[in-house]
DNA sequence: TGATTTTTTTGACCTAGATCACAGAATTTT
DNA sequence: AAAATTCTGTGATCTAGGTCAAAAAAATCA
């Protein structure tokens, strides 16, 4: 009995968050999550993924911050940031089963859920609430990645540090500058002196 | 007897796509398919969809290619082309139930099946295998936003054409320039000149 | 088929943002 | 707290790709 209160502890902000995002989901789903999610910790600077690597796992963060990463000809692409609540994977690899080309970095220390692919396969075959949980955040990462093209795709470099600064202002607020250009698509040198600027007209 | 073969007749692209694209799935959605999905005809230049509307279904392509566009301060990017067995709809709009600021224009006669949400939503709803199969899809869409969206943050014009010719041939062999240009990001006059300068090498 | 419109190419110039090179601030380590 | 490292800011240049303009080629129309 007390047991049962210990193990479901540690996965709640978990349960909870797929509560809150999937309509008419309760806890029935807390037996599944218990059976299939484990818990990993990371130290600051450390590696989760490495490029190269089939991702197999799909995290779910509970604390701490990250980032994934993709180098090109020695030039550090940053791909997403990844803060509490947010899944984490290399979907294309997850997907396709093939190696990634995206590196997961512990940006400070931080824990996670996570679950195998495998499993979570297993479930969405077994239960449609699972197949439908899977799918609304599936339509979440894509709207994700649709709205981060728009921005590459129409706006300037000034324009995409103001578009930051409104819709991800917890970025702003933890990340390093040298990251957040890396992730704009520009270098260190040109945001700082957008930075500079911007504040220059306040 | 006669009339039900007429009726399925035009949908069976979209059931032939489905089987081939999701595992497992027959001929049980023919009856789910010919109920929920109807016809339109479109003329070489004509818009599907305007900027402002929301985008309230989703569209099989038949027959014809087709492109979605955004402006931006008088700026025509492209979004995306469609080609026979594709989808087309506004995700963001459609998910979202949002206003979109894509425009879709058929760039040569053209054929759509086409279902509203709300039918496919209560499809979803009501079987597992449509739940399924909606988000086999969704992750058909995430894995290519994401690719473009590599391109994008990673690739110079020059490289971003080659990874074009080599990945979307289709794209290259019907498309006008001018918008394969806009769709690269890069100008007609660019788009120009790597082409010959890619001449001049062979 | 020739006339008109649209698209593509080519040249001369320009500019946003990159690169290079340091100096000053912050962090982190000892 | 001093030393070492890692970040951020600023100036001087450079360059990929944009802009403007006008000709050539291709597609559409009558």
């Amino acid at each position: 009995m007390c047991l049962k209160i210990i193990q479901r502890f540690p996965l709640r902000e978990l349960a909870q968050y797929i509560k809150n995002h999937v309509p008419g989901v309760g806890d029935e789903l807390l037996p599944d999550i218990e059976e299939n999610f484990r818990i990993r910790f990371l130290g600051k600077g450390e590696h989760l993924i490495r490029e190269g690597e089939v991702c197999k796992n799909v995290y779910f963060v509970k604390k701490g911050f990250l980032r994934n990463y993709v180098l090109k000809d020695g030039k550090d692409n940053t791909v997403w940031f990844f803060f509490p609540s947010d899944f984490l994977t290399v979907f294309d690899s997850l997907q396709l089963k093939s190696p990634g080309r995206e590196n997961t970095e512990a940006l400070s220390d931080s824990e996670l859920y996570w679950i195998s692919l495998e499993n979570l396969e297993a479930l969405n075959l077994k239960s449609h609430t699972w197949e439908r949980i899977s799918r609304l955040f599936t339509i979440q990462f894509a709207l994700q990645q649709q709205a981060r093209l728009f921005m590459f795709q129409t706006m300037n470099a000034e324009e995409k540090y103001e578009y930051l600064c409104e819709n991800f202002p917890k970025i702003i607020q933890y990340i390093p500058n040298q990251y957040i250009a890396s992730y704009l698509g520009i270098t260190r040198e040109t945001l700082s002196r957008i930075r500079s600027r911007r504040k220059d007209r306040r």
